[in-house]
DNA sequence: GCCGTTCGTGACAGCGCTGTCGAGAAGCCG
DNA sequence: CGGCTTCTCGACAGCGCTGTCACGAACGGC
């Protein structure tokens, strides 16, 4: 800036005045300055904009569990576009499910000062204290997806209990009675939420609850897969699978198709991209990933606007999307 | 920091000198200091460190398509990783594929510093001179998935010509001479090479190009769907679909199944999770989307550690994973 | 012609941090 | 005990920017 400020000949305030395009300088200096910016390929440094007192940093952060996930890049994908419509840039960064990473890298994005923070809390174990002190200091923060531990904030839930009881419904309503389900154990944090739909569902149906039905494994599909190896190779075997999120499904998915048991029921919770050109057309527990960003992103900009009122918690519906694999009968 | 030097009683230096873990400073004023931070809760401002002349932002910027398309999400996954494993931040943001927005997020970028880019080169026009100002001013750029215009620069790409020219003959191997390709035709820049791939393939089995046999679509999967119900009611309809990308395979594939044409063979570009339990399996040309990302990666951070060698070319294989939808015959 | 007002402009401080440098204390040697 | 090195520590500048304020010129009203 003092490089445009020398060769258009005026003071470093007139080039900042133009750069911002306040009022308050005459024509020919406007063009000069202007002119000067050209030549220069000026850019202005955010970064030292962004140190001075009452500035925004102009950027939210984003952590979710992985951006591989298609559920998560979908809500990336819907927050960046909020968010742009705002003029602020998004950092996603992954937590990988891990309550430790999270806390590391949400003091990586507290460190460079954002102005808001969305977040899908991590992990089975730990909570979201850690985001207090940031909290007091101002920031908005908004969980998404799953509830937050030891936090009160903005969330945007999904129904979790009602999606997986309304899953495990409907394959007891087509005469299953030994229904398995593999979740990702270790750092799932909706595994609670989606257990007590699963037992809700045998309760009212009469049926009695089987440990050796339910299955924890590894977040990624490959130990999905393990999981379901182990569920078929008990004594009495389930007839129908429920695989509790879209990692889990793809591994279910796999070994059944490697074991030749078509004849399996499977409803799988998160909708897959292409789950109605299976082979056996894929059901789901499916809800609107993109509603869940859009909401998120806009209830925190309505924080930075001002609005200080409680907090909101919102539950977006899940529903069942039948096609076929949810419908095999025993 | 201030707060901090206030409560431990020392200079504002010996708290920067214990954040930085420097030498020179006692134990018991460590201590001091130490536990003036733990109870202020206090974390260096990073937006004011970067602001130091000689010191890195930190962060490396991704400036890719558009996060919600798994291959890119992949290459993001891997980028994040290596970029974590050296300590700096990724801020990915979304060109949506357009030369005028990319041109922008780069702008966003790079005003706020960043010490390199690794760039998914968008549109079908437009180039990327704009970033020429920005490598002068030393911030290493590496492109990725396709070729950059107008620049040099570091390049990361697969072998489009070799792998749509298998997919091709493959299809010529199994009987076909109609065969239809669908591709993005207004924003997607590997294009010119998919097509040239199709073109040798056709050459060299001596089959004549149908221009009717190419239809150009909008990038979403809808788009593409409609391009392919154009595709099938042309004179001479085809006997077997390239779809030059994952958006466009699943469109080609719900077209297919909604016209009830499960004897029209398929090949698809990009591999599609669970392409193998599809009711036909499909057929792709697939490559290692995540090396793509960790190259890519791994080159810019050699740039940032010295490098300063010519620019380098890597060119990934591909391969075709013949399922079941291409061997279909006509 | 004088004073008050408006307008265009620039000097300067300071955001939070670190590099430089020098001050002072402590320790060591002859 | 004087002079030396070594060690610990703090004052201060300055990174690029903007908010504050003050200054000079032009202008209008009496």
């Amino acid at each position: 800036m003092a490089d445009v400020a020398a060769v258009a000949g005026v003071g470093l305030k007139t080039v900042s005045r133009v750069v911002n395009q306040e009022t308050g300088v005459s024509a020919a200096t406007l063009a000069r300055v202007e002119s000067a910016i050209a030549s220069l390929d000026y850019r202005r440094n955010e970064i030292a904009r962004s140190l001075l007192p009452g500035q925004a940093s102009g950027s939210i952060g984003l952590v979710i569990g992985n951006i591989s996930n298609p559920c998560n890049a979908m809500i990336a994908r819907a927050v960046e576009q909020v968010a742009e419509s705002h003029g602020q840039l998004l950092i996603t960064v992954s937590s990988e499910d891990d309550s430790a990473r999270e806390e590391k890298v949400v003091r990586v994005l507290t460190s460079r000062r954002i102005d808001g923070l969305i977040v899908v809390p991590a992990g089975r174990d730990g909570d979201q204290s850690h985001l207090e002190a940031e909290r007091r200091l101002g920031t908005p923060i908004v969980c998404i997806y799953r509830p937050p531990r030891k936090l009160e904030c903005d969330t945007i839930l999904i129904d979790n209990v009602g999606g997986v009881r309304m899953a495990v419904e409907h394959l007891i309503a087509h005469g299953h009675r030994r229904i398995g389900m593999v979740a990702d154990g270790l750092t799932f944090s909706s595994l609670p939420e989606r257990l007590l739909g699963y037992r809700l569902a045998l309760d009212s149906a009469g049926i009695g609850f089987d440990e050796e039905l339910v299955q924890l494994s590894g977040q990624e599909p490959r130990d999905a897969a393990a999981a379901t190896d182990a569920l078929l190779s008990i004594t009495r075997p389930p007839t129908a699978i429920l695989a509790a999120n879209n990692r889990m499904t793809v591994g279910v998915l796999r070994t059944l198709r490697a074991r030749g048991l078509e004849r399996v029921a499977v409803v799988g919770f998160d909708d897959v991209e292409l789950g109605e050109l299976m082979a056996t057309p894929l059901t789901v527990v499916a809800y609107d990933t993109e509603q869940i960003g859009v909401l998120a992103a806009s209830c925190l900009f309505d924080r930075l606007a001002g609005d200080d009122s409680p907090p909101k918690h919102h539950v977006l519906p899940t529903h069942l999307v039948p096609r076929g694999s949810g419908e095999i009968r025993p």
